[in-house]
DNA sequence: CCGCCGCCCTGCTTGC
DNA sequence: TGCAAGCAGGGCGGCG
């Protein structure tokens, strides 16, 4: 599942592979993939545009055109954008290519059909209802605690909500609630301030530390080379069950939240 | 605003 | 062994 390590490692390949390159042909295989404002015809606007920049913005890839156009991709669990060159063979599972003058090609592969590339118009306002991004000054242990006050839904809950914290997913809040030794159940408001400072600073290490790896594979994400990310490796809980706790050796449980599988320490989390 | 639920979709796992 | 059912999950829209 690509979280904010995983689109980080992805949208800095992209800036290196594809920054300067010019789209020449464009293939849609998965009309409902590729979405444009009404009027606008999403294959043929694109034609001609440079690739001014790469950037990212919670789990959004935003690829910037030098018209001032952008393409936002949602890569949701089993998307991929990958970069081909002239004689690779087709990427599988793409619905989306663009092809550049170069012979290069960027594949928007998506396994469920669940992700989107969506053309945004120069002006249009498309992350309104995002929230802070952790990895800025924004995200203070003080705005953090501002969230959380009479919150009765479970911290790992609120934690996954977007328009609260940009980036974050099902592995990260795992395993930043178990760094923080905190029950993913607690109810957000029933968090002291001391827990919600070790909770904002283990997000904030958690992401940093996954950048390093260049992600998490636990299931389909690779990076814009195709590649598996490291940090599976460094888990602590996330798809643990039944093994025994890093830090204090009581069982790793797995109960759903949120109608989602949480991994955590019943021994040490509290 | 808040909390909750169902839907989307396919490949993999599970169970008979 | 083979097949069908169950499961997983991020974002979004709808409901109360």
């Amino acid at each position: 599942m690509p979280e904010l390590p995983e689109v980080e490692t992805i949208v800095r390949g992209l800036a290196h592979k594809i920054v300067g390159e010019t789209i020449a042909r464009i293939s849609v295989t998965l009309k409902k993939i590729a979405v444009a404002p009404k009027g606008i015809n999403f294959e043929r606007a694109l034609i001609g545009e440079k690739i001014a920049d790469v950037s990212r913005r919670g789990k959004y890839c935003v690829i910037e055109l030098s018209s001032g156009r952008k393409l936002v991709t949602s890569l949701r669990m089993t998307g991929r954008l990958v970069v081909l060159e002239s004689g690779d063979a087709p990427y599988p599972y793409t619905h989306v290519e663009l092809g550049f003058e170069s012979g290069n090609r960027l594949a928007f592969s998506e396994v469920r059909q669940f992700g989107r590339m969506r053309l945004v118009e120069p002006n249009e306002a498309w992350d309104g209802e995002l929230g802070v991004e952790p990895l800025t000054k924004a995200f203070t242990p003080e705005r953090f605690l501002s969230m959380l006050s009479g919150r009765t839904t479970p911290i790992k809950v609120l934690l996954l909500d977007q328009r609260r914290v940009a980036g974050i997913g099902n592995i990260y809040a795992c395993e930043a609630l178990w760094e923080a030794r905190i029950r993913p159940d607690r109810p957000a408001r029933t968090l002291t301030a001391p827990a919600t400072r070790r909770l904002h600073e283990a997000i904030v290490d958690v992401l940093h530390r996954a950048i390093q790896m260049r992600g998490t594979s636990v299931d389909d994400y690779v990076d814009a080379e195709g590649l598996k990310g490291g940090f599976q490796n460094s888990l602590a809980v996330y798809g643990r069950s039944g093994k025994p706790c890093l830090r204090c050796g009581r069982t790793i449980v797995r109960t759903v939240l949120g109608q989602r599988g949480t991994w955590w320490c019943g021994g040490c989390q509290r």
